[in-house]
DNA sequence: TCTGGGGTCCTAGGACCC
DNA sequence: TCTGGGGTCCTAGGACCC
C-alpha cells in the first residue's frame, strides 16, 4: 500500500484592496496606487458640463502629511519601491504622483466573501487566514490520482481560479504542495496570477535558494538572529546543526525551524476556530499629553470600550479578561489586564476594570495611542450570567 | 520625514492548590 | 517542621501574521 500524500492549496488574493479599488475605479488600471491612511483622501467626482460625463479626481501622496502606513501597493506603485506597512509620509518621498486612496473595509469584506463562498462550492474544506488567503484542503478531492505534478491538480486548481475571476472580477494565486508550510511559499513563487506545484525534489531547487525570511512564522527579529549566525537560506537551515538551533533559539523554536526548512510540517487545515479575543485600538493624530488632553483622552477611551462592546454583542461573545494597551511617544509598549470573576459584554463594566487598568500605569510621558481588549471569550449562549455594571461608572480615568 | 489595526501564540514567573 | 512535585490560572511582554 502507498503512504497517502496530502495535497494542500494556498489561495492568496493579488495585491487585494488596491484590486478591489481597480473594480471600481478602473480608469487607474495600470497606474501606481497605495491605499491607506484616514478618510480624507476620498475621490471628488465632478460632472463635465460639456459632454455630461461624471469625473473623478484622485488624491496623490504628495503633501500627505499623518501617520498612515500603506495598506497595499498596486505591482505598478510596488515597482517604484512602495510597499504594505511603509509610512505613508516615506512613500510620498519617493513617489509623490502616486494615487492614494482611503480603505474600504466593507468592500473587501463583500468580495472576502464572495471569493471564498466560490471557493467553497467547489472545495468546501477551506481554511481561513483572513481576509484575503485561505488554505483549501484537496486530498479528498484528487480522486486517486497521483496528487503530484498530475493534470488533475492544475486542473482543479485552474478551476478554483476561474471560479474566483468569476466570482469577483479578480486574480488571485495559488500554490499546492503536500503540506500548509510549502504550499504558503509556493503560492508568492508566481505572483500575481500564478499557480505553481510543488512535488518531489522541489525542495531542494525552488524552497531552499529562498531567504529563511519567506517562511511563515521567521520574522525581522529571527531572520536577523539567522544572519548573524551566517544562516541566510532556508537551505542554510536546513544545513544548519539541529543541536545548535536547539541550544540558540530554545527546543521549540529551534526544532520547529529545522524542521520547517525541511518543508516538514503535519499542521492540518482547519475549517473552523473560536475567536480568542476582540479589540478596538487607535493611534493618535499627536501623541496625547494626560495632563492637557484628559478630557479628549477620557472620551476616546469611552469610544473604545463603547466599540468592544459592540463588537462583543454584535459576534454573540462575553469574555473575563479585560485590558488595556498603552503606546508612548518613544513607541514603547505597555498592556495591562484583570481578569474578573464573570463574564462580560457591557461597555461601562469593560471602562470601569479597563480603568483600573489604565490606573496601574505610570503616565510620564506622552501618549501615542491607546487600546481596549477583552479576551477569555465564550460564546454568550454558553454561559449562566452574564456581568453588568450596575450604574454607568463615574470614576476618573486620569487623576 | 519612520512605524495602522486586528488578531494569534509562546514564554516565563508567581500564586495557589493538591 | 521540612521538603518535594505537578497542574492550572493569571499577568506582561514579545514575535509574528494579514
Amino acid at each position: 500500500m502507498r503512504a497517502v500524500t496530502n495535497v494542500i492549496a494556498h489561495l492568496d488574493m493579488d495585491a487585494f484592496y488596491a484590486s478591489v479599488e481597480l473594480l471600481r475605479y478602473p480608469e487607474l488600471r495600470g497606474k501606481p496606487v497605495v491605499i491607506g491612511g484616514g478618510q480624507r483622501h476620498q475621490p471628488r467626482e465632478t460632472i463635465d458640463p460639456a459632454t455630461n460625463d461624471v469625473v473623478r479626481s484622485f488624491a496623490t501622496l504628495e503633501g500627505y502629511v499623518g501617520r498612515g502606513v500603506i495598506t497595499t501597493a498596486t505591482y505598478e506603485a510596488r515597482a517604484l519601491g512602495l510597499h504594505s506597512a511603509m509610512a505613508m509620509m516615506k512613500a510620498a518621498a519617493k513617489a509623490p504622483q502616486t494615487i492614494l486612496l482611503p480603505v474600504d473595509f466593507d468592500a473587501y469584506r463583500h468580495y472576502s466573501r464572495r471569493f471564498k463562498a466560490a471557493v467553497r462550492a467547489i472545495a468546501p474544506k477551506i481554511e481561513d487566514r483572513g481576509i484575503d488567503e485561505i488554505y483549501i484542503e484537496l486530498t479528498d478531492l484528487i480522486a486517486g490520482g497521483d496528487a503530484h505534478d498530475g493534470a488533475p491538480v492544475r486542473t482543479l486548481a485552474q478551476s478554483i481560479k476561474d471560479a474566483v475571476r468569476d466570482a469577483t472580477g479578480l486574480s488571485c494565486s495559488i500554490g499546492i504542495a503536500p503540506n500548509k508550510l510549502l504550499a504558503k511559499i509556493a503560492s508568492d513563487l508566481d505572483k500575481p496570477d500564478g499557480l505553481t506545484l510543488l512535488g518531489d525534489g522541489d525542495l531542494e531547487r525552488r524552497i531552499w535558494p529562498l531567504p529563511a525570511r519567506r517562511i511563515n512564522g521567521i520574522g525581522p527579529k529571527t531572520a536577523a538572529r539567522l544572519a548573524t549566525l551566517g544562516i541566510h537560506t532556508i537551505g542554510d537551515l536546513a544545513h544548519a546543526d539541529r543541536a545548535f538551533l536547539v541550544a540558540t533559539f530554545g527546543r521549540a523554536h529551534g526544532e520547529w525551524m529545522h524542521d520547517a526548512a525541511h518543508g516538514r510540517d503535519e499542521r492540518p487545515v482547519v475549517t473552523y476556530s473560536e475567536p480568542q479575543s476582540i479589540s478596538r485600538e487607535t493611534t493618535f493624530e499627536r501623541d496625547l499629553s494626560v495632563r492637557h488632553d484628559r478630557d479628549l483622552l477620557s472620551s476616546i477611551f469611552t469610544g473604545l470600550c463603547d466599540g468592544v462592546a459592540s463588537d462583543l454583542a454584535r459576534k454573540g461573545y462575553v469574555g473575563r479578561t479585560i485590558g488595556i494597551k498603552l503606546r508612548f511617544d518613544d513607541f514603547k509598549t505597555v498592556t495591562r489586564d484583570r481578569t474578573i470573576d464573570c463574564a462580560t459584554q457591557d461597555a461601562a463594566l469593560i471602562r470601569r476594570v479597563a480603568g483600573e487598568c489604565v490606573r496601574r500605569v505610570a503616565l510620564s510621558r506622552r501618549i501615542r495611542l491607546f487600546g481596549v481588549r477583552v479576551g477569555g471569550l465564550v460564546r454568550v449562549d454558553a454561559v449562566a450570567s452574564v456581568a453588568r455594571e450596575p450604574s454607568p461608572s463615574t470614576a476618573k480615568l486620569f487623576d
